[in-house]
DNA sequence: TTGTAAGCGTTATCAC
DNA sequence: GTGATAACGCTTACAA
């Protein structure tokens, strides 16, 4: 590979010079000079050693990411949640945008800070984005604790202060509620997280904020709680039909699409038609729910966007010494497509 | 950060100690340096700069990997190759156990050359890992041409000399369609890529192989090809449909998940009983697949034998001169679900 | 306007 | 056994 130094030879003029005009630093070079410089650079096919340039002005010009956050997601069965997959691929062209890389990592589940404290004294990345992040999440706290720049795809402890960017779930759950009442739903019912989600009560407050001010009542019975699985969906259609007849909720909104295909699923296997029936919007937006019968309508996380704020964060955050922290909340969207209808009674 | 200067002081003797001791180099350092280095590193919690080394030794211990290959794959719709995702996880945590890490990167659809090549010439990375590769595979050219080290998960061109590690999918449907003659399957149709597709001949082969060596003929109307796609699994059945009612195939292997899942959508609409009145396998073992009614049949690659099989063969590439090359083949395996029963009559 | 040279934090060659 | 020191390729302060 040619250096600085086969330039400098190959245009007659000293390293520094080859420097400036490659850097666009110091606009004192004459116009020659730099025409000699740049084709002779050209010429050569000469490229800066990222590794020196990095040396030199001590940065590495990578973002660490680590992929995988949730418990069991080791498994193909775990591995459902393919809208961080989606994700990364706009994190990745984001920081390509701004001149950096990603470093994805792993580490081991439930022990996340040694590999975040290896990569940082190594001095491999110049900052993480988290994703995924929970209540008292630890990497949070950790590089929080050690003042290296982050910002978090998801929110965490309300009384930490950090940068992050995350969907206004509730906001979206909110929209998908209003949608439901404007088809005529009187009962509408949440497939919710277990109260320890912090994404799961941002949601289901859309829910009762969205019930309240169309002023109807909230129903305990029709607020089911379960996992991130399939399994939960179908759970869910199983207690909502213990209920009695006219108390059945005509409609479902789902915290997210994993739950709302097993909703869908244990509906149909029930003889209840969704999309006429029974109405289900789930949130997401994976990949599989447009060519599900019936397609199903869902709650579309404005994922090109957050990778994008994200990363336009991350610089604020590696440029100013005084980081003012800012977070934003992205309103998601509505995507109608079969899944429901006005309830038939 | 500490760096060597300061185990050197706290140690009280030189920096070229320091290294001797911390790479276990130069066996002769007297045992009681030795640990007085060892405990000043412990003390000040030095860990050498990535970077700093990295110059030094002309390398960067960083792999480049694309994740997104295939045309399409932005829109979540495109996104259904839940198996490629899979894989970087275990890529990701082999290559950090042979003290690698993975810098994953973007590039336009139809043009990765330039980015390739900038990685390369740069020094961003020391190789590459594909994944995807199809035939006439731009970057497999270019990488040979170039001479820059490199592994691929999947084949490309046979007159190619490079090193890939691919599933066995010739293998796996002749595992696929073995079983459904055992089952007492005679007609047994399958649905594949298109021609061009190298990946989808070679599990073609292995349908026309396990026909032949059971003996039984090879019936055109029994191979239907269509993209990667949920909507081309639906076509198949149409397809099928329309054949003579003594002659429509009791039994389908699909090339993909994905393209089962429309198979079996389509036959559930029609009401043909799939796991009974027909019978479906599909390739990949996508999450999906196990929560799907009926649970599907489908052939498993072997994920993460072949992430580490990649890193193990960088290794071998990265560090012989003589790059005599290795490729590997590993059997798939398959997972019998609810998807698949004897024939009705 | 351009060149000299220091220095980023290592590793490794050579003295001693 | 251990310590100076050169070198990796670059950026940048300072000198010319």
């Amino acid at each position: 590979m040619p250096t600085i130094k086969d330039v400098a030879r190959e245009a007659g003029v000293s390293i520094a010079t080859v420097s400036y005009v490659l850097n666009n630093k110091q606009a004192a070079v004459s116009a020659p000079t730099r025409r000699h410089v740049i084709e002779a650079a050209e010429r050569i096919g000469y490229r800066p050693n990222v590794t020196a340039r990095n040396l030199r002005s001590s940065q590495t010009r990578l973002i660490g990411y680590a992929w995988y956050d949730a418990p069991g997601n080791e498994a193909p069965s775990g591995r459902l949640n393919s809208v961080l997959e989606w994700f990364t691929f706009y994190l990745a062209r984001a920081a390509e945008q701004a001149g950096y890389h990603l470093l994805t990592f792993t580490y081991p589940i439930g022990e996340p800070e040694p590999t975040y404290h290896e990569l940082i004294r190594t001095g491999r990345v110049d900052a993480f984005v988290l994703a995924g992040t929970v209540a008292d999440d630890a990497r949070v706290q950790f590089l929080i604790e050690q003042g290296f720049p982050f910002v978090s795809f998801g929110r965490s402890n309300p009384e930490w202060q950090f940068p992050w960017v995350d969907t206004d779930g509730k906001e979206g759950v909110q929209q998908a509620v209003n949608y439901l009442v404007g088809l005529g739903h009187r009962r509408i019912a949440m497939l919710g997280w277990p109260e320890h989600s912090l994404t799961g009560n941002f949601r289901l407050a859309g829910y009762l904020e969205a019930l309240t001010q169309a002023g109807m009542p909230v129903n305990p019975n029709y607020i089911w709680r379960g996992d991130h699985t399939v399994q939960a969906g179908r759970d869910a259609v199983e207690w909502f039909c213990r209920l009695p007849a006219s108390e059945q909720p005509t409609a479902i909104v789902a915290v997210s699409d994993l739950m709302a295909i097993g909703l869908m699923q244990e509906a149909a296997r029930r003889g209840l038609d969704v999309g006429r029936r029974l109405s289900v919007i789930g949130f997401d937006d994976v990949p599989m729910t447009e060519f599900l019968r019936p397609a199903l309508t869902t709650i579309q996380q404005p994922i090109p966007e957050i990778g994008e704020a994200l990363i336009s964060m991350l610089e604020t955050v590696l440029n100013k010494q005084e980081a003012d922290v800012a977070n934003l909340l992205i309103p998601p969207r509505l995507v109608i497509r079969d899944s429901c209808a006005p309830p038939l009674d």
